[in-house]
DNA sequence: TTTTGGCACGTTTC
DNA sequence: GAAACGTGCCAAAA
């Protein structure tokens, strides 16, 4: 596809009369193009600019690594227990050893207020560490029995909570929530890792509505017309931010989505 | 004329 | 205080 080499600009800017004129091609073939450029390489992440894409080879999305959190049924089995583990850098407890304790009482007058200071020290630092690690607790049993239908019937079901609101549930503040959730990832049931951001994702069961409405469309739906069917399934949303919700999907608008077969 | 995207403003969330 | 989000307005594209 040398057509991708040049022209990215005008590409970016849609002007796809501009294109077929250039490459003295049918309009047809532009949108053809464009929708094979859209569906098998890989746009998107950005909300309005789907320019710079050049390399879409590489991939470094959705591939999170080790998850921080996992989620699993209990026994395997897809019925009601959720089971939650932490998973921390290192295993086990971690505690002060006992034997520094006892050996305060042998150590002379001078060496033993020291040791008494980092004795307490270390204490503290340990029990900081347990009191984040209940707070994390905590935090997935509530996030976990929120968002239960999300766990288990996928994107469309995710209610859409705020850290602040949990901040309140669990008397904690907000910057703790904000904390605790910033840079982890959750393995859920199905083997899915996803950011454990996204359990606070004001808008995602909407993009996912969205989507389906779309694959199942018959015929190319304007913006318009999908905020309204939207709306008749209880989802207000304005055109405009239907517009926006394409864009951080990928989505192609309305007159160049239909035409999908084979592009050679 | 209809559909879409840029800009910017008010609000919510971080 | 800063960033993200939803939306109205208006102009660019088709």
């Amino acid at each position: 596809r040398p057509m991708i080499e040049k022209e990215m600009a005008l590409l970016s800017r849609h002007q796809y009369a501009e294109l077929a004129r250039a490459f003295k091609v049918s309009l047809r073939t532009v949108h053809q193009t464009v929708t094979f450029i859209s569906e098998n390489l890989n746009p998107f992440p950005a909300r309005s600019h789907w320019g710079d894409v050049r390399q879409a080879t590489e991939t470094p999305p959705q591939v999170y690594h080790r998850p921080d959190i996992m989620m699993s049924y209990l026994n395997d089995d897809p019925i009601k227990p959720l089971v939650i583990e932490i998973i921390m850098p290192l295993n086990g407890t971690l505690r002060v050893n006992p034997m520094f304790r006892s050996a305060i009482h042998e150590a002379d007058q001078e060496k033993k207020e020291d040791w008494k200071n980092d004795l307490e020290r270390a204490s503290l630092f340990v029990k900081c560490l347990q009191q984040r690690n209940h707070t994390i607790t905590r935090l997935m049993q509530r996030v976990a029995s929120l968002q239960r239908s999300f766990i288990c019937r996928g994107e469309k079901y995710l209610k859409p909570v705020t850290r602040a609101q949990l901040s309140v549930e669990l008397g904690v503040h907000e910057s703790t929530i904000s904390r605790a959730v910033a840079n982890k990832a959750v393995q859920l049931p199905n083997g899915r890792i996803v950011p454990l951001a996204m359990f606070f994702d004001r808008s995602l069961n909407v993009r996912k509505v969205l989507k389906e409405i779309i694959e199942k469309e018959g015929r190319s739906l304007s913006d318009t017309e999908i905020s309204e069917l939207l709306s008749k399934q209880g989802y207000q949303v304005a055109r405009r931010t239907v517009a926006k919700y394409r864009a951080m999907e990928g989505i192609l608008p309305a007159h160049l989505r239909r035409p999908t077969p084979g592009v050679g």
